[in-house]
DNA sequence: ATTTGACTTAGAGCGCGCTCTAAGGTCCAA
DNA sequence: TTGGACCTTAGAGCGCGCTCTAAGTCAAAT
């Protein structure tokens, strides 16, 4: 799969996928015979998963920290799993957090309506 | 009250009370006698909305142009809660996104915990 | 054979939201 | 009255996450 194709289906441009790939995000994508790159459905998994993690707010730093666990094998996994779940404490606060925030609009956009803004 | 008071209630810095007056988000802030700032309990009412905007995610453009109808006055109440319930609707749909990438993590450390990642 | 266009790398540049610096004025305690 | 910790403004700088440019390679179409 080309580059545009990978991009195509991740969401991603082609600049970011080359940039995530010279950052360590994304590990050893093949290349054709004029050294083009040639993304496999792992790949584009991969990206997948990384995307969630972006959109949920974790750091660029902290996933190369997770890829470079992931590509150290099986023996990293409690370390991979810990940080999951750190991430998915400060994602489930950023929800409370926003759930909360948005009862001050409702309550902000129901003075409006009152005419009392 | 001084700025770095303010700054304290606010849980912003002094530099970034001072940002946020340069460009308009805070408007007419008070000086005493030495030129100094000083801010009013409704200075700081306005930060907390402010804060709960940015917390949210409207970009500063936004809030400055809420700001700017603030001071207009209240022909333009209905342009603010409009604005006010647009920015609700990408908070909600912010959540939805959060709520459905927690249940990827979930699923994710779950596998871990299985030993299957 | 040449043009077109997508690819490659290395590195510069950008937009956002601050954050800090420089140069100077003010306040207050010792 | 002097030192040090505040304050002021204007403007430069920074960290993040891309995003784009430059210079060159390669394959396919004309």
């Amino acid at each position: 799969m080309t580059i545009q194709e990978a991009a195509q289906r991740s969401g991603l441009t082609a600049h970011t996928l080359r940039y995530y790939e010279r950052i360590g995000l994304i590990h050893s994508v093949g290349r054709n015979s004029s050294g083009h790159r040639d993304y496999a459905e792992q790949d584009l998994q991969w990206l997948e998963f990384l995307t969630k993690l972006r959109t949920t707010g974790m750091p660029i730093a902290d996933m190369c920290r997770y890829a470079e666990l992931r590509r150290m094998g099986q023996r990293t996994a409690d370390e991979r799993r810990r940080m999951l779940e750190l991430h998915r404490e400060r994602v489930r606060a950023r929800i409370a957090q926003l759930s909360q925030d948005l009862e001050v609009l409702d309550y902000k956009i129901d003075n409006y309506r009152r005419g009392q803004a």
